[in-house]
RNA sequence: GCCGAAAUAGCUCAACCCGGCAGAGCAACUGAAUCGUAAUCAGUAGGUUGUAGGUUCAAUUCCUAUUUUCGGCACCA
């Protein structure tokens, strides 16, 4: 006998080598229904797993939350076993779990797969489903698992990467079985509510070197309600698209004749606008020096600052009185130019010098995106140069600085720290272990949670990234701070110790929203379009209830509204009041203001709020005073 | 760049499968209605169906190329 021990602490005696099926089935049927694994001693394992010593056991059942992940796993293999039966010459690669979902990369030889497949997959699927094949484990020897999928490249390739000696796990349900760590469900009828979802490509092994795989995404849930409502939050994030808000509330476009160059239109200006004065104001304060390089410089700074070597690629060129000029895709060779266009001294340091610098930058044409991936974009530059014992102080002044310019917005971040990459990289590993350390102590000395990224780092030096989230869950980068070691060597930048002696100094590179570009666009989705007032390209909508009657007030509170430097619109247009509350509220203007016989009389106002039915009446003056508390309150 | 899909009026979409006068709603314009919080009524105008070729008596529809966009991959702010 053996004793288990459950999560509540009490302990059973089972004979050895019972499973947690059988110890389910013991506690309650009803219980052993809703169990699909089990965690034994920490690891997952599957339902029918012998136990052979005491152990510590917690069942999983479906409200588990690792539950969840345990049915897209199978469902992954489930939809792989229908493949296999429809296209029997089918080789699979990896197939695992993501965020909300699974993926499995296929390769299916010549035969192409199209959309409309996906339903016919889903048909054998849910045959299969419905026969409820049971879902077996069985370990194999690496030399027994060769032979096995002997057939397979991918399979063939995965084994042959793992050591020598290591037990290889195998999961069948019906004439098809798949490489696997498990676990799995015990049976295909677990998996009652999945969907395909699209259809992409996808490099075997991540590297476009290889073959490009055919890869399907799909979910599953415990019940058709969860699958329902998943697929109607997924209409709703399409909802704040910002390429279809941007088109809808007239913020930018885009043309053909410049794939991933942007045009911004007056509404989005006006965004754009107010966001770049809350950037300069706030820097100024934060003691930043503003500066505006050249977008277009000699071939030479490029050579001198490495990026006509690394960067000449995504480079735009021109030949100009027969010299060679490039575009610039970074702002830090003229921000090098500046910095060594005077001496300096250490009493100056931090020396920071920002610039909302305009870039360009040739872009693959398939990672185009909307406003979250362009061509030319600004991004909001600064370099922070330094002593190396400055670090770790100016590193975290950023990481403040960038946590209040966030939490403005109220948008939610997470850290990355990349570190050195194992190949491409410059300088000595001891120099990188030193910044690698001072970004990491930093963000420790402020609490600040951080995933590490290793190897990610730029070749010049390692960097804190800030990643934002877009309606779709889709992560980019906005913020980034970076630690550079080569550019002040290359352009042998200078500053005067307290001893006279010429000394290196240290540069950070950073940028707060990241892109002017991107960091709109992430705000479009982020407040769906209904921006906040002080961002609003129409903060006020002036709507009199006839226009006869009620247009010589209206015009007076216009001009009372105008000397308060609101941005307003007034709606003369011979239409109902109804009507024009709708298109208001359609553009998701903050405030709609209408005048009529009461307002006349009484000399008020009376205002609705974007996406709100109350009405208030209230004096002019108080109305100005409230919006405009508001506003400089952000 | 690669894999897959799409492109029709200013916008959202229909007609395309199976070739035979390209249509609707909204927006715009004109007129009537003068109206108190999410769509008043009637009328008018609006299209080289992304572009270039091909097949055909006839192409929005079928074929080829190309551009752009979308979903991914790779790359990256």
């Amino acid at each position: 006998m053996i004793s288990i021990q459950f999560a509540d602490g009490n302990i059973k005696s089972f004979a050895k080598g019972v499973s947690a099926d059988a110890i389910a089935l013991a506690i309650s049927p009803s219980l052993r229904k809703r169990c699909l694994a089990a965690e034994v001693n920490g690891t997952l394992v599957d339902l029918s797993r012998p136990i052979e010593a005491d152990a510590k056991v917690v069942l999983i059942t479906d409200d588990s939350p690792v539950a969840l992940d345990i049915i897209r796993h199978s469902s992954a293999h489930l939809m792989a076993q229908a493949i296999k039966i429809m296209y029997p010459k089918a080789q699979f690669g990896v197939g695992p779990n993501i965020e909300e979902g699974f993926y499995y990369d296929i390769d299916l030889g010549d035969t192409v797969l199209t959309d409309s497949d996906l339903p016919e997959i889903e048909k054998v699927m849910a045959k299969l489903v419905a026969q409820g094949e049971t879902v077996s484990r069985q370990e194999v020897t690496k030399a027994e698992a060769l032979k096995m999928f002997t057939n397979d490249v991918y399979k063939t390739e995965i084994i042959n990467d793992l050591p020598e000696g290591e037990i290889i796990t195998l999961y069948s349900q019906g004439d098809f079985t798949d490489l696997c760590r498990g676990p799995h469900v015990p049976s295909t009828k677990w998996l009652k509510h999945f969907k395909l979802l699209s259809l992409a490509g996808a490099y075997w092994r991540g590297d476009a070197k290889n073959k490009q795989l055919t890869r399907i995404y799909g979910t599953s849930f415990f019940s058709a309600e969860e699958l329902a409502n998943y697929l109607r939050i997924v209409e709703e994030r399409k909802k704040r698209d910002h390429r279809k808000l941007g088109k809808e509330l007239d913020l930018f476009m885009l043309s053909e004749y410049g794939p991933g160059f942007p045009f911004w239109l007056p509404n989005g200006m006006i965004l754009r606008r107010e966001l770049e004065s809350f950037w300069y104001k706030v820097h100024l304060k934060e003691g930043y020096k503003l500066i505006q390089t050249p977008i277009m410089l000699n071939k030479e700074l490029w050579e001198i600052s490495g990026h006509w070597i690394n960067y000449r690629e995504h480079m735009y060129t021109s030949t100009i009185d027969d010299q060679e000029y490039a575009i610039k895709p970074m702002n830090c060779p003229g921000g090098m130019l500046v910095y060594k266009h005077d001496i300096h001294s250490y009493k100056d340091f931090p020396l920071k010098i920002g610039e909302l610098g305009l870039v360009h930058r040739h872009e693959a044409s398939g990672a185009l995106n909307g406003l979250f991936r362009v061509r030319n974009f600004t991004q909001d530059d600064a370099h922070i140069f330094m002593t190396e014992a400055m670090i770790v102080k100016e590193i975290s002044e950023l990481v403040r600085l960038y946590d209040y310019m966030y939490s403005v917005f109220g948008l939610s971040y997470h850290i990355e720290l990349s570190t050195r990459p194992l190949e491409k990289y410059i300088g000595e590993i001891a120099t990188w272990d030193r910044a690698e350390k001072a970004l990491a102590d930093a963000l420790n000395g402020m609490g600040k949670e951080y995933k590490i990224n290793p190897g990610d780092g730029a070749f010049y030096g390692p960097k804190l990234d800030f990643k934002l989230r877009d309606s779709m869950n889709r992560i980019w980068q906005c913020g980034t701070i970076q630690l550079d070691m080569n550019l002040p060597e290359r352009f042998d930048l200078t500053y005067i110790d307290q001893y006279g002696e010429k000394k290196r100094p240290v540069m950070l590179h950073r940028a707060l929203f990241g892109s002017i570009e991107r960091f709109i666009g992430i705000l479009i989705e982020h407040y769906a379009g209904a921006f906040p007032t002080w961002l609003a390209p129409v903060q006020i909508k002036v709507i009199p209830v006839n226009n006869e009657i009620h247009k010589v007030y209206a015009e007076e509170i216009i001009s009372v509204l105008s000397e308060n430097e609101f941005r307003i619109e007034a709606d003369y247009r011979e239409e109902k009041l109804g009507y024009k509350i709708r298109e208001a509220q359609t553009k998701k203007i903050p405030y709609q203001l209408v005048l009529g016989d009461k307002e006349v009389a009484e000399k008020t106002i009376t205002y609705r709020r974007y996406g709100e039915q109350e009405q208030v009446t209230l004096p002019i003056a108080d109305f100005v005073k409230m919006v405009k508390h508001e506003i400089v309150k952000k």
